[in-house]
DNA sequence: TTTATATCATACTTTTTACGTAGGAAAAAG
DNA sequence: CTTTTTCCTACGTAAAAAGTATGATATAAA
């Protein structure tokens, strides 16, 4: 019941693009050094979140990556579900959902479904902004099963 | 993101306990069989369930395995953290929380604590009991953060 | 008291996934 | 045309998850 760390990492890049963003490339070189990961290895996170669209990259001297729309217009559900897939906690219930022999009156399937539903809520409560603002003020959210 | 398989197991165990609850211990070759799983896998589940005083068994000829106390006294959450430790999303807001070269200044840290506490309150709010009666009916919990 | 049936304890094997490294191609700017 | 950067893909290693195996110990019943 873990984050991964292609997961965590993949949020606090994209923290620290909101927190350093002046319009410009910021090249992985600095958010690596920032973030103290190597640099070959947030090559891989950030071309995953490249490729959904989560930023824009441009190539070549004086490229980087920059965030592809205002920080307040990201759910952190979103970045998560980029590395993590689906945030379900049992395959059964995820996307697609995976086959199983005991399907047939199964006595906790709906009870995993909540707790991916919760899961979800969660992180899609939360901005990108309200993270590099370090905005974690109280929030209630009401959920049903 | 994904509950083990012994998580999973466990907590089958328990309502497959809970459901044929008739006083009796009730051997781990019946339970196997219903739930298609090898006993000797079982075994390991069980010795934790055990050890952490989930339930009484007995040893020897007519021996087995019954829920130590009624099925409505226990969380479900209480089960998947014998098997799953506390189920924090990341080691650094665990228990014992692991140290974190980057803790000073994080922006996530209160985040990723705020979805543990919401994944615990979620796996706390059904009882054994509810799972085993399929008791699955609208719950509306409010968290703060 | 022997036998059959269970749990209990521990160690081992196998498979899968997570984590990180490496090498080089392609693009952009100066 | 050189430097700097992203991009792409493959590889290696280590840890964890998943499942097996062996044998000891306890209990009830024959």
């Amino acid at each position: 019941m873990k984050i991964s760390t292609k997961g965590r990492y993949a949020l606090r890049v994209m923290i620290d693009l909101a927190q350093h963003d002046n319009g410009e490339f910021i090249a992985l070189k600095d958010i690596a050094d920032r973030q103290q990961v190597t640099v070959k290895y947030l090559e891989q996170i950030v071309s995953a979140l490249n490729k959904a669209g989560m930023l824009r990259s441009m190539r070549g001297n004086s490229g980087g990556h920059r965030l592809a729309r205002p920080a307040d217009q990201y759910r952190v559900g979103e970045i998560l579900r980029v590395m993590e897939g689906d945030l379900s906690p049992v395959d059964c219930v995820g996307d697609p959902p995976a086959a199983c022999p005991m399907q047939e009156g199964c006595a906790t399937v709906e009870f995993w479904r909540g707790l991916g539903r919760v899961v979800n809520q969660y992180v899609d409560s939360y901005t990108l902004q309200d993270l590099a603002d370090q905005d974690l003020t109280e929030r209630v959210l009401s959920y049903s099963i």
